[in-house]
DNA sequence: GAGTGACCTTGACGTGCGTCAAAGAATGCC
DNA sequence: GGCATTCTTTGACGCACGTCAAGGTCACTC
């Protein structure tokens, strides 16, 4: 459902702090208003795209959350990450000119929609805009990386650790407490993430709360010891 | 070691075809040309840059064999890629002016040293180089999520599979053989890419020899059966 | 050509996580 | 409000891969 029909401004956006607009100036923020050419609803449960389909626009996460996830033709599939306010989705478009995932909204959704040809003009005329969009592929490239470490080295109570750790603190950034998170993914979602079945993630979480590390109730999630949470992602004695 | 005295040129090089030029006509190669500042020698072992460091260049791999990797404070190292010639190290650095991860020579090799503040202002002028320079932040994107996969939902066999058929497709597109290589990296360095321990990998490689798909005399690989390796990597049975 | 060190292979055994199964809790639908 | 569906938890058990250990091969050095 496209609404072309709502101004949309990222010089207005309240988001602009967290999003492609970061570090611009007042003039070239209004610029990049018109490379947003409309915004666009994606109901829970939604794809906002899927592999295969053509790639023309990234898009800024306005409201609501998302799963990215591939999957191979024998039906495995994996979650690649987890887009809240004011991430970006849509850069493993770019190299083939059509997505090579899937995005799907966890929640009732609304998306910034930023023709790439657009964005790419724009960023010719602004080095600050252009500097943005290659340090925004760059994070990505060193979020994907750890992620790899993280897959590839860690034990069960390891990554969950460092997944809860990860949710919490980008919440943060967004006003929210450091402390409590409400979880917009199943338990599924998040051991294929991790790379574990959905009963390890479960037992996982059962551990942490017997060890007074976290409080959990259904989705939701308080972290009473933060310490210890990051004292099992980086276990201290072997320093 | 740089060598600035070497007369460096794309426009003159035999891998353009593979390397950052692809696609761009022969007067803005010329001018690619003049970001190419100079060429670099790293030996067996040496580091091209490490984590940490001040993040200034990309790094074209005009000949030899790296390995990049993370490591945590605890010891623990994950290689997150291998790079051969004709593909560009050092992305990672972009989005926080410094590097994150080490880039190590598995055999003495040279790099071409592109300056990205200068790449970033001749991708002002050049539409094509600009897009070009997308599309390579975007395939490393693409690739980490395919490892990602990998690590998160595939078997050793499967790992192991995928990683050689990997290897194969990409010297193959160098003008190497399909069926046969010779590995630049240890079983441990496979291992940590493919989140498995050294062991499992010899164990593994020792199991496709038994069943005829592959042959091995330490670092040389012949494969003797690609369609048996692409079936294991893809079960065709669950399809 | 003997010695040294890095790398690889193989075996025996242990364990962390997957698999299978059952039941409980929450949510949505009519 | 009751039923269906989806999600979660927990237990019992098995297996793929890790761990530990010993020995083999190769390359380099003096």
């Amino acid at each position: 459902m496209d609404l072309p029909s709502i101004k949309v401004a990222c010089s207005s956006c309240n988001l602009r702090e967290l999003c492609l607009p970061m570090g611009l100036k007042a003039d070239e923020m209004q610029k990049l208003d018109a490379v947003v050419s409309n915004r666009r609803r994606v109901k829970r449960g939604e794809a906002l795209f899927s592999a295969g389909e053509r790639f023309s626009s990234l898009f800024a996460v306005r409201s609501g959350f998302f799963k990215t996830r591939i999957t191979t033709p024998d039906g495995r599939d994996q979650v690649t990450g987890f887009q809240m306010t004011g991430e970006i989705i849509g850069l493993d478009g770019i190299v083939s000119d059509q997505h090579t995932c899937d995005a799907v909204a966890l929640e009732d959704a609304e998306v910034c929609v930023m023709p790439f040809a657009h964005l790419e003009e724009l960023s010719r005329e602004f080095t600050s805009l252009q500097h943005h969009v290659h340090k925004i592929m760059s994070r990505e490239i060193v979020r994907d990386q750890g992620v790899m470490l993280l897959l590839g080295s860690m034990r069960a109570e390891e990554r969950l650790a460092a997944f809860l750790l990860n949710l919490v603190q980008r919440l943060h950034a967004r006003g929210f407490s450091q402390s409590e998170l409400v979880l917009r993914m199943t338990r599924e979602e998040i051991g294929s993430y991790l790379g574990l079945k959905l009963e390890t993630v479960s037992r996982t979480f059962s551990k942490f709360v017997e060890d007074g590390v976290i409080e959990v109730k259904q989705r939701y999630v308080m972290i009473k010891d933060t310490e210890a949470l990051k004292a099992i992602v980086n276990p201290p004695n072997c320093a």
